[in-house]
DNA sequence: CCTTGGCACTCTCCAGCTGGAAGTGCCATC
DNA sequence: GATGGCACTTCCAGCTGGAGAGTGCCAAGG
């Protein structure tokens, strides 16, 4: 409904108090609540006016005919349109955030932490992801042998990100040929991705059998071993801070299956690939976040991608309620991407 | 308070039978239901007689005046104690056990799985840890220069622990000198602990500074830098299944402690080592968590360590409401422990 | 035409009351 | 020692009425 009016100022400003009384208080805003703090003295009746507008527009919803109103979530995509860009990151949380993050190098060790401190600037839970696997370049493998038929594996990314695994192979392999195999990895592959890496094997393997018998069948062994870049995506991601969804109100079934949620690693990672995964480099307010996860009505996804190379290589988010203070978490989560694009970059 | 005939088999009958019913329903327990239950068809009158007797020895509860009886602590140990031992775990278990645990050979990976099943059989929060640093014996490290300054420390233990570590360096060292060192340690100190490799390197370093000049100098960077175990607890702590923690009843207050502690790795690390650095080799129910952590009243704890040469080297545990399934879960924990301990044991 | 005060109306929330259900303790009896 | 009976206690669900908050609409004023 195109009401004329409906974005004037004396609309705008009255939206954007209803907001921010319903995130402080949590309970649905009257029109006389909002005549006395408002500055410009505007009488109840007034303000009653303007808000069927809003209603009209979508903005604003009533629980019941006689309590007040609650914004929707066009409401906060508007309220936090109209905010973005407006503050910078706090003297205090900078403190807390240098102060967590300073002298990580270890790329988990930062998103471990980033997480952490996340959760806690924002009161809500933190997330960080590294994007592992297929994207991410090799800088170079060691094998070691463990004992009969067992090998340990360490592929080192060009991001920093080591992945170690153990493995069990089918037939015993001395030192020698792991070493054999890992230095022809290293010094043919370096720099590609490990997905193309593992394809590249698979041909050589497959054309060249005749010519490297040994070190053929070896590399053919430990790629079906699942040497390289097994799915440790659960591994690289770090969630913290649930039990800051412990509020008042929400019924416990919905909480439980919030928390299942979110211990589903992969779900997580799946959530923040779908909306972060662009070559933007803003910070994204997601408000609907039950078109991706129905349990999570009412939440919202604030986060940002990392890049290298103009690719995406990590993300990390804060989910809270949509009662939230958007303008301090949007700069925080905004101020650790800049710390992460740099760290990633500075690995690179 | 000694009474006779409190341990008679009709009180301990009716007991065990009071404990179950009220697992099962959570209500408190009335004489009429508990009679009409029986299949020794005793009047809900006498079973009021032996309910009081219970009452003075401490066994029973009561809400208020008229509503049944609910078990006390000291109610829960005499139940675990008399059914301890009886079954043997259920062979659906043993499928999803054996089915989530095949295959694993590195043991952080174990833990996970572990933590994940423990959550998934029992209802409650899972828990797997490994003891690292201190007591664990090293198996080899290696070294590899990532950038100026920068080293990344791979150390592995004798039980199959992979410990890895992105560090900075106060001053360069070129990889000549890493391969150096770590051939240094891996041929002086294999199978030593980590405890002892530090100190000993202190040592040497103090007493054969003019001898070997460079090398002791690497090895005194890469010692202050953090090379060798530097406190890695949190991530071999893995606790999976909080959302379980969620069920009616209990405030919010008390939940959301709850699950803040659980999130603290290092706490829940320091509890399961406060009651399963035994060297016994028994499940343990430990009964009155709220001595250790007090938000974790009505909680229990059923856990075991696992050891390698009479060492506790890891151990796991379940977490869950007093009002649990023990027979289940004891024989469960019991039965992923000897596969712990199989592994490890394997491993070292 | 926008703003304002007034007024009747709606809906929620809470306190207080009530009847019924569940359970107990005790006593007399078998 | 076990049982049936009975009076007593306590909790709980459901109902009720009044207070409070907020609305919509209308008529009057700038």
């Amino acid at each position: 409904m195109p009401m004329p009016g409906q974005i004037g100022p004396r609309e705008r400003e009255i939206l954007t108090a209803i907001v921010e009384t319903y995130i402080s208080t949590g309970e649905p805003v009257g029109s006389r609540t909002l005549s006395r703090q408002n500055k410009d003295g505007l009488s109840p009746a007034t303000i009653r006016n303007v808000m069927a507008d809003l209603v009209d527009g979508g903005f604003l919803d009533q629980p019941h005919t006689s309590a007040g109103r609650v914004p929707t979530a066009q409401a906060y995509r508007y309220y936090v349109d109209q905010i973005s860009g407006k503050a910078e990151v706090s003297p205090a949380d900078q403190t807390l955030i240098a102060g967590t993050l300073k002298g990580t190098v270890d790329v988990q060790e930062f998103l471990q932490r980033t997480s952490h401190v996340l959760s806690l600037v924002s009161s809500g839970v933190g997330v960080a992801i590294a994007n592992t696997g297929q994207r991410n370049a090799l800088d170079h493998v060691y094998f070691s042998r463990q004992g009969e038929k067992k090998v340990l594996a360490v592929v080192v990314t060009s991001s920093g990100v080591v992945h170690d695994r153990m493995m069990r192979l089918d037939e015993d392999l001395n030192q020698t040929d792991l070493d054999t195999a890992a230095n022809y990895i290293n010094e043919n592959f370096r720099g590609w991705t490990i997905a193309t890496v593992k394809a590249e094997i698979v041909r050589r393997v497959e054309s060249e059998r005749s010519e490297y018998g040994r070190l053929m069948k070896s590399l053919e062994e430990l790629y079906r071993s699942g040497a390289l870049g097994a799915d440790d995506s659960a591994r690289n991601v770090f969630v913290e801070g649930v039990s800051n969804l412990v509020v008042k109100e929400e019924d416990r079934e919905h909480l439980r299956d919030l928390l299942r949620t979110l211990e589903e690693k992969e779900r997580v990672a799946e959530l923040l690939a779908a909306y972060l995964d662009t070559p933007q480099e803003a910070v994204r307010v997601v408000i609907g976040l039950e078109k991706a996860v129905p349990e999570m009505r009412n939440f919202v996804l604030i986060g940002a991608p990392a890049h290298v190379d103009g690719e995406v290589r990590g993300s990390l988010a804060v989910i809270g309620p949509t009662r939230m203070d958007y303008q301090h978490t949007i700069t925080a989560v905004s101020y650790i991407a800049q710390l992460f694009d740099k760290l990633l970059n500075e690995n690179a």
